[in-house]
DNA sequence: ATGGTTTTTACTGCGTC
DNA sequence: GACGCGGTAAAAACCAT
């Protein structure tokens, strides 16, 4: 795409100063902040809600962040370089990246006669063969990229990286053979994951209504042929959007995710389902802190059975060397 | 398909409010 | 007596091979 002009600014970094100003801002040592509550300076971002966590205690650093600023989002350098551009922006989210022209609207056919309206309707029949047949076959993919991630309450970016991965997924013919609607799905989920705001394949099977084993089988076969390496989704991306749900305090938060990476070096992790520790640290945190929750609510907002909490809670203990009648 | 592992289902008894 | 909690066994689901 060009290099076109599209804002009322007078000063329009080009390409070449657009490179050095990127380049500078990382030496800026950009965003170093710390936690008001205790000073940590590691975060985490939970960009459904907007929000941006202190990973010592939960405290809620800054919120409403949504959309503040660009809708890509540079994961290192490198991706910044490539990303940041002037002009107008592009979206991944329309099969022409809202940048197509159309040929001919019915007020132009409808204004004109003879000759050059057999001529517009040849016009219009070339392009739509050639661009639109593939476009509407991405188009497919992308709507219901669009509703799951809104069904979900997934940021935009989630909508915008899929999207973009379902233009490669086009290319590599991903599609054929999984289906579209399936690997929209998947690439939702990979997406969601990619970028800290994990959805199970439950809540994406059931917005989407793809069968659980079906989803999972697409969305590693699309993983491998886009070429994306899956790192496992850790626990602690789902802590925040349960704690929130529950009503848990920063403070037990905070504990429940450090419970969860004490747990995680005993080597309690393998093999089990991420929900699964999540709900047995949020259990443990909300005793120590005197909150009370009962199993049954835990169980319910995170979707295990009290079972799985009393399991998991036991591992808990046993990681951190917790006598329980030390609690309470 | 299979087999090993985790999670759920179903059922139990115990204490408390 | 309903509720919360804890345990157990067997069934079901999951996942790598």
């Amino acid at each position: 795409m060009s290099e076109v002009e599209t804002t009322g600014e007078s000063t329009i970094p080009v390409k070449s100063e657009l490179k050095q100003s990127a380049k500078e801002e990382d030496g800026d040592e950009e965003e170093r902040f710390e936690c008001p509550e205790c000073g940590s300076t590691e975060f985490m971002e939970n960009s459904a809600k907007g929000e941006i966590y202190c990973l010592e205690c939960g405290n809620v650093v800054d919120e409403d962040r949504v959309d503040q600023s660009k809708e890509w989002r540079a994961f290192d350098s490198s991706e910044k370089d490539k990303k940041a551009r002037a002009g107008g922006s592009v979206t991944y989210t329309k099969a022409d990246r809202g940048i197509g022209t159309e040929i001919g609207n019915s007020y132009e056919i409808n204004n004109v006669s003879g000759r050059k309206r057999q001529q517009y309707y040849r016009m219009r029949k070339w392009s739509r063969r050639t661009s639109d047949s593939q476009e509407r076959s991405l188009e497919d993919a992308l709507k219901p990229i669009k509703r799951i991630v809104s069904q979900l309450n997934l940021p935009s970016s989630v909508s915008e990286e899929a999207s973009r991965l379902a233009e490669k997924a086009r290319d590599q013919d991903v599609f054929k053979g999984q289906g579209t609607r399936p690997t929209a799905a998947a690439l939702v989920y990979i997406v969601a994951r990619k970028q800290n705001v994990p959805r199970s394949l439950d809540e994406i099977a059931e917005v989407s209504g793809i069968k659980k084993r079906k989803l999972g089988d697409t969305y590693r076969n699309t993983a491998r042929k886009l070429g994306i390496e899956m790192t496992p989704a850790q626990p602690e991306e789902f802590l925040p959007r349960y704690a929130e749900a529950l009503g848990l305090s920063g403070s037990a938060q905070a504990d429940a995710r450090k419970i969860i990476q004490k747990a995680r070096d005993e080597g309690v992790q393998s093999g089990r389902a991420p929900k699964t520790m999540v709900a047995g640290a949020v259990y443990l945190a909300a005793k120590l802190n005197d909150e009370e929750f009962t199993q049954k609510e835990i169980a319910e907002e995170i979707g295990v059975t009290e079972v799985t909490i009393r399991n998991s809670y036991q591992d808990m203990l046993d990681a951190l060397n917790l006598d329980e009648d030390r609690i309470e």
